[in-house]
RNA sequence: GGUCGGGUGGCCGAGAGGCGAGGCUCGGGACUGCAAAUCCCGCUACACGGGUUCAAAUCCCGUCCCGACCUCCA
């Protein structure tokens, strides 16, 4: 029986959530558009979505989840002419780097993950629905515009009347009826690749391919749709203008996350490579990158620096330290709980900051009981804060972190270096410290931590 | 111009009328041959000016500052 509760930026309110169907929730989540590879700020929203996603899981429900590749698009066509390379090439590329970014953080794969090109077909039926009923029209140069006067309602999400958009700058008017109107649809320019379509050859708008799309795999109505902060308007907006005005529902709740942040401003493309999802893991790992992005709340900026990044690693390390200890001393890993007070948090909003207050106090007692030798607390502790990682997808002992290392040669490793400890141990029961300190001092040089503990000298590579 | 979101301690980051989230840093202590790890204690803030209230970081009015969107955007 769940409660959860979520904002829903349609009515600007935290209110419940039920699914459509119970037990089953549909969700469409604008992916990529595969013209640059991701920065942090693009693989916030997976991992946003993904805690969503485990979280509905957990719940028990089924989830449907659809992210779509978007592999047609001016930026592309851009792109393809300073790579010199066909389009097709870029966004295949940038595909990769995607798929490779959301593997690295442990981002489950969508359910479905379509791409525009596979669905001119289910964009020309839309069309030709829009058009038959007069909410779209076909101006002769191959052009599709949807002519948002015509329009019940718009602007609903973003709250914002029509009169007051500043009209588009260098938007071709010549065949629009309305500056406001969008293209659906946009006509092939010379060396541009293009589909036939019953109105002349040209590609796919941008807002086209979603409803499309979402209404392919979900249906012409489904739970949660989702995306960054800057989609709201013109983006969602207009999808939403074309599915209802092709008889759709659409979705039922709306949810946003917002950026990550640099001095107060949001990441932009032209920003340089520093942060790029590939050379931000040249300094972190792929969890604690996750665990960093996963901390603040979804809606909430989150101001990246590269202090708060190592800061928030080292304190994820901690958490890890705890567990392998624990697991060290249980002989077995503890099963992950996910407790009461954690379902209230995350059934409010998600709200992972306070889950991780939470999990603080499950450490401070786990690190108590690993002093004091109190098993059934340690195994407790593990638990619950393997269930709140288990949600932010940070579990170490997941398969996706799993050290894909060679088991002979950590083996000889952990032989070697328990010979060298034993040398350590003799040393300081026989008082020379200035040995056992020497063998510590050229093991930590080598990149391994000693700490003596109750049970003996324990090692870890840092 | 319209719409939306912010300003919280040295830093990061929650909360949204009362009983001061949490983490990091820093200071002190316990443990330790030393170190590391761990635990305990301490430091304590809500941009500014008014107002409402027994009580305001939280509500209201005003001001300042920052950011986002307005047809390329996570």
């Amino acid at each position: 029986m769940s409660a959860l509760k979520l904002y829903d930026t349609a009515t600007r309110t935290v209110r419940d959530f039920t699914p459509i169907k119970k037990g089953e929730v549909s969700i469409y989540l604008c992916g990529a558009t595969v013209q640059a590879a991701p920065h942090i700020g693009h693989i916030r929203s997976g991992v946003n979505f993904d805690i969503l996603r485990r979280w509905l899981i957990a719940s028990g429900n089924n989830v449907t989840f659809v992210r779509n590749v978007t592999d047609i698009d001016d930026k592309i066509l851009q792109k393809a002419v300073i790579e010199k390379t066909p389009w097709w090439a870029v966004a295949m590329k940038y595909e990769r780097a995607f798929s490779d970014a959301y593997a690295a953080l442990n981002v489950l794969p969508p359910t479905y993950e379509p791409r525009a090109t596979g669905h001119i077909t289910q964009m020309i039926e839309l069309m030709e629905t829009l058009i038959s009923n007069g909410s779209a029209y076909a101006p002769g140069n191959g052009d599709v515009y949807l002519e948002v006067r015509k329009l019940k309602r718009y602007l609903s999400l973003s709250n914002q009347k029509l009169d007051d958009l500043l009209p588009a700058g260098d938007a071709d008017e010549t065949y629009k009826r309305d500056p406001r109107d969008f293209a659906l649809w946009k006509a092939a320019k010379p060396g541009e690749p293009y589909w036939p379509t019953p109105w002349g050859a040209g590609r796919p708008g941008w807002h086209l391919e979603c409803s499309a799309m979402a209404e392919a795999y979900l249906g012409k109505s489904f739970d949660i749709h989702g995306g960054g902060l800057d989609l709201i308007f013109p983006h969602h907006e207009n999808e939403i203008a074309q599915s209802e005005a092709a008889g759709s529902d659409f979705a039922k709740l709306w949810m946003h996350n917002a950026w990550v942040t640099t001095a107060g401003e949001k990441m932009s493309k032209s920003l340089g490579n520093s942060l790029l999802v590939t050379e931000i893991l040249k300094r972190v790992r792929g969890v604690e990158l996750r665990w960093y992005l996963g901390s603040a709340h979804y809606r909430s900026m989150l101001e990246f620096s590269f202090e708060a990044l190592e800061e928030s690693a080292v304190a994820f390390r901690r958490i890890e330290n705890f567990l392998n200890r624990a697991v060290e001393v249980l002989g077995k890993n503890s099963e992950p709980i996910i407790s009461k007070e954690f379902t209230k948090l995350m059934d409010d909003d998600l709200a992972v900051p306070q889950a991780l207050a939470l999990l603080s106090e499950s450490l401070k007692s786990g690190n108590s009981a690993l002093t004091s030798g109190d098993l059934k607390k340690i195994a407790e502790a593990a638990s619950h804060i393997r269930g709140v990682l288990s949600i932010l997808g940070c579990d170490p002992f997941e398969r996706a972190y799993a050290q894909s290392g060679n088991a002979n040669l950590s083996e000889a490793m952990d032989g070697l270096i328990a010979l060298l400890l034993e040398q350590r141990e003799a040393a300081r029961l026989r008082k020379d410290f200035s040995a056992a300190d020497s063998i510590r001092d050229r093991i930590t040089s080598l990149g391994i931590t000693i700490e003596d503990t109750a049970d003996g000298p324990r090692w870890s590579v840092t």
